[in-house]
DNA sequence: AAAATATACCTTGACAGACGAGGTATATTG
DNA sequence: CAATATACCTCGTCTGTCAAGGTATATTTT
């Protein structure tokens, strides 16, 4: 069983934000990582991964820089910046009140 | 403070099922109830609601009657049906995995 | 050596749900 | 008698997801 689109949606920016506060990364080591960490229940499809790192370039959450590879394909990678890290203190805080929100509707 | 847009999305169909549940309702009854439940924190707009019970109706989730106000504007009633109990079980297994799977990616 | 798979990037266009803005009608309140 | 509350509804816009397609390099399999 997988998480819906619909469900998802409004979380992916926060899901890469928690990502690069761990370390640097980029798309499609990022794209693995959060099927390893959820066990396949949640995958952030390519197209809907670059159209966040877009917004999130575009708000200035996050800042990306060529990988230095000698082998194997170029890899572009992401940076959170310290816009990005307050930005996802508030996502933070916006889910867990969504929680409790809906947990409240959801008798 | 709000819930989003995008978090409440994927959450709106579940959210009139589970008020259906208690009792048989119509659209403005539905919108005033979900506001108080949550202080506020969470209003369907109207448009919105009304999207959805067009959705649930496609499905057979719900069924619809017309009220027998004698005074007062006339109020098209809302109706869970079995098939309705069903699907709202379903969501809220998905909401439960969706938590726990999300929560996880947010640390 | 050729084919298949994995790694890695990207864009375009379709689709669906939320909602702003607008509309209708009745009843009550100031 | 104007304003507000109750009650319904539609249309068109916007935004995020994603299927489908593309490029290029490296490794593994046949």
């Amino acid at each position: 069983m997988s998480i819906t689109s619909d469900i998802l949606r409004g979380h992916t920016e926060a899901i890469i934000l928690s990502h690069l506060l761990e370390q640097d990364s980029y798309g499609y080591q990022i794209n693995k990582d959060i099927m390893k960490k959820t066990d396949n229940r949640c995958e952030l499809k390519e197209a809907t991964l670059y159209s966040a790192f877009r917004r999130l370039e575009q708000a200035g959450y996050i800042c990306t820089y060529w990988g230095d590879e000698t082998v194997g394909a170029r890899r572009r990678y992401y940076s959170i910046t310290d816009a990005g890290r307050e930005a996802y203190q508030a996502y933070k805080r916006d889910w867990e009140e969504a929680k409790f929100t809906i947990d409240q509707l959801l008798k």
